[in-house]
DNA sequence: TTCGCTATCGCAATATTATGCATCATTTTG
DNA sequence: CAAAATGATGCATAATATTGCGATAGCGAA
């Protein structure tokens, strides 16, 4: 595996899990104005190497990384907080981040790999975790360095 | 929804959960030999319906039922909306819909099961909830889905 | 039952995705 | 470094899936 081909494909799932596509084509374009440019083929055989799901809708066909996906190299929290993150409330020891569509399960993920002991635990929806902390302190302190990761 | 549809579609779910089925064609023969005599199109809409994933793995594409599978969303959306619906405005990207009081939770709770990539997420107040969708044209994809169920 | 309406479905045309093969690039070997 | 081996990609085309549209079946009203 090529270094080009690694980089292309974790683009790859990082546009499908930021984004609602619909064709092979339409990533191809959007790979494209992010410099890659392949044609349709390649693109089918990158789907197939990291198991990214066709899954019609009412509203239209979208791609979905299960979790087999980025499974080899798992995503650090500061690299999928600046796509994923839109925001964040809490109350008490309680912080819940909103993330874009379906972005909460990778986000709870990397936040649970890290075992950060300011936080008890995560419960991850579809596009909201909620983050159980220690203390209304500890809740500070994660929410600050969430929302220094995510770049706000 | 007639009952032989209903059937067939419950018939689907069971052989897409049970074997490894590769395209809609094979299915198709499947369901001759259980007594279901239809075109490879129907599939398509009854794999729409039942949001049937299509995951290519190396070893070939299989179909996967994921949690979404059934009908649910659909049905309580559209069994929810004409009683609750009242109006609905937008502009830009978001969505105001205006229900009967104590409508918007249940209504959210019905959308955000759906999980429509047009949809990045909804908030909802006693009788308002916000649509935030992904761009203008799913705002108006979802607005006019919206509508037609709730009658309009 | 008969009429009128809506949902389903098949057919054919389109659109989208997958793949065999040749070629070009990259890495490995000697 | 040269040659060989392995990997990646494009092109053309086959395989699959989706959709517009007309036909028909199913259902409720009178």
């Amino acid at each position: 595996m090529t270094a080009a081909k690694r980089k292309r494909q974790d683009a790859i799932l990082e546009l499908v899990s930021t984004r609602a596509i619909g064709s092979q084509e339409e990533l191809r374009q959007l790979l494209i104005e992010r410099g890659w440019e392949v044609t349709q083929s390649t693109l089918s055989r990158d789907m197939r190497d990291l198991r990214i799901a066709r899954v019609p809708t009412p509203s239209g066909v979208r791609y979905t990384a299960g979790e087999h996906s980025g499974e080899e190299g798992r995503a650090v929290l500061s690299s999928l907080l600046p796509q994923l993150f839109q925001k964040l409330e809490f109350t008490r020891e309680l912080i819940v981040v909103k993330t874009f569509s379906a972005g909460a399960q990778p986000i709870a993920e990397a936040i649970d790999a890290e075992a950060d002991p300011d936080i008890v635990g995560t419960i991850a929806g579809e596009n909201t975790v909620l983050l159980i902390c220690r203390s209304e302190a500890a809740r500070d302190r994660v929410s600050r360095r969430l929302l220094t990761l995510a770049g706000r």
